[in-house]
DNA sequence: CTGTTAGCGCATTCAT
DNA sequence: ATGAATGCGCTAACAG
């Protein structure tokens, strides 16, 4: 009936020396004869010794959770990297507190609050991908905090965020090796930040070549479906000639494929699409149809998350904002159905 | 320079009370005298003291941590359900550990001593929505264990799935009501748990209006696009005459649908389609192009966790399975551009 | 009703 | 090199 756990006591009791020197040399700290030593790790191991985590945590003043405050948990992008973080956090043996706070002032000074009480070694901030920048909450806490998918608006917080002027980067080299030299670009507003990114991305790597988008400053709406056909509807009418179109997102590049093709053009061949999001891939539907850009959200919470756990254990931790790469997944819209 | 967190201590102190006796009024316990409970509430609320978590955990012997076991964390499926829980948990104050084994029986045996030494209050075993059960451990622990988007094998275990056979029904009163008559499925191997609960449900409501399924047992192969081409390919050949298909997942509705288009039907017209898995909306493209069912994992995971929160609380908690059912989706390819 | 006394399990000075 | 003594902050059983 002894269900009882196994204390720090009855390891020390059993190897014959105090609980202080059964704590040192269980955890490899200071020095301790190699007898000593000897009958205390075959203590432990004999009787399957864990320690209490509760006990150290209240000793040694830490949790070992992460406070992780959210924009908009259930949103599609997200989720990857909120379980890119909560598994990486999982693995370093950090649990997770999530309060899923629509930046609702009230209920983030609650969770502020809340996290305190529970003594959160760190905070771990998630944003919705907008580009708009979120209010930092940084000052509310002594411990580090890192914002993730979100720009934090206070320039001395430390934020991990896709990288998209890489992505425009990615997407205008590829479209470029293809020998594509009149390419289009289909995106959202300019005023977004993120479309503003991978559009001065692509337009950088066509300066380079001496080129410039079709059309000018490129085709800037939204980022639905329906400008997608638009945009796509309008660069026909315009009769400029182009043999390729960088889309902001998969959905854009969708709509405009289908116009596209509906106008009599084969893809890729009289027009290469590149995408953005990779959302087949965030569904697991590896089908390579179109050629997009993975932004690899789960890794930028993977990273920031890795990061937060580094600062606490005293590593480094330098304002300034950590860009993640995508990569560009190869599709049948630019390089064709290879039999591969 | 007294940056000091306050404590139950201070509280007393300033009260002119013992430290138990304010910890009992603050926590509504017990007989107390107006007068002194007035005194400490007010102490309290001039301190702004929050109770510190590690100091209630020790004492009670609980950390308000759940282990969540996964089995894939990144897979498309797995992330709502995922979330869906860690939200739910995080709203009743209970942290998340996460360890994403894959099923590795080390890594297993590994993850339940660690869920131990933490002294997890209660353990969530995420599943990957497959049809084969997965291997309890619920003897490993001590506190209460639920499975959720997957069977474990001991049927003495309680687990949250979604609900394949209501879909089913759904998928099928949904064409019954448009009129179909002559309906055909489309879906994986009946090997498959979750393709027979959907091709089950759907028989049945057919059968309840003495029809059967066109083609006799349905198209079972497996659940890709290739399949759905096939299988619309087949239908085709067969010559049989029909109105409507039932797929069991998106990938094979889009599939044949593009089929049944290229052969020159109309949909919903000539035939309508009804798919699984609500792809766009995990992706918040709510483009309704697809009548579809929307399995609410994201549901899955937040009733399992809540069930799981309060049976920790000494809520019921009786062996079985649970199903959450899904909802239809109502979309072009069965009730048509509607001027809405 | 209220205060005293013990723990909870471990880490950590400080003596020895 | 080892052990005794404290403290972490709170809860709980028992007295008064």
């Amino acid at each position: 009936m002894s269900k009882k756990a196994i204390s720090l006591k009855d390891v020390a009791a059993i190897a014959g020396v105090s609980v202080s020197t059964a704590s040192k040399v269980l955890r490899g700290q200071g020095k301790a004869s190699d007898a000593t030593r000897e009958r205390i790790m075959e203590a432990a191991a004999r009787l399957d010794y864990e320690p209490n985590a509760l006990g150290q945590f209240l000793a040694q003043g830490r949790s070992a959770t992460i406070g992780v405050l959210t924009l908009n948990a259930p949103g599609a992008f997200t989720m990857p990297v909120l379980t890119g973080a909560t598994t990486a956090l999982g693995a370093r043996d950090l649990s997770v507190l999530v309060a899923d706070s629509r930046l609702d002032r009230a209920l983030i000074a609650a969770t502020v609050r809340k996290f305190r009480a529970r003594k959160v070694d760190g905070l771990l901030v998630v944003g919705d991908g907008s580009g708009t920048a979120m209010r930092s909450v940084t000052d509310g806490f002594t411990v580090p905090v890192v914002y993730a998918y979100g720009l934090s608006d206070d320039p001395a917080d430390v934020s991990f965020l896709h990288n998209g002027f890489v992505a425009g980067e990615l997407a205008g080299r590829h479209l470029l090796s293809l020998g594509r030299r009149r390419i289009a670009h289909f995106s959202a507003s300019l005023d977004d930040q993120s479309a503003r990114e991978r559009a001065d991305g692509l337009r950088s790597v066509l300066a380079a070549e001496g080129l410039d988008l079709v059309g000018g400053r490129g085709f800037h709406g939204d980022w639905s479906r329906a400008w997608g056909r638009r945009a796509a509807e309008d660069l026909l009418a315009s009769g400029e000639p182009f043999d390729a179109v960088f889309c902001g997102n998969d959905t854009i590049a969708v709509a405009a494929s289908e116009v596209f093709r509906q106008a009599g053009l084969r893809i890729p061949d009289d027009v290469a699409i590149v995408g953005f999001d990779n959302l087949a891939g965030l569904m697991d539907q590896h089908d390579r149809a179109l050629t997009t850009i993975d932004p690899l959200l789960s890794e930028v919470g993977t990273r920031a998350a890795e990061y937060l756990a580094e600062a606490i254990d005293g590593g480094e931790f330098t304002p300034g904002v950590h860009r993640v790469d995508g990569v560009l997944i190869e599709g049948d819209s630019t390089v064709g159905p290879l039999p591969r």
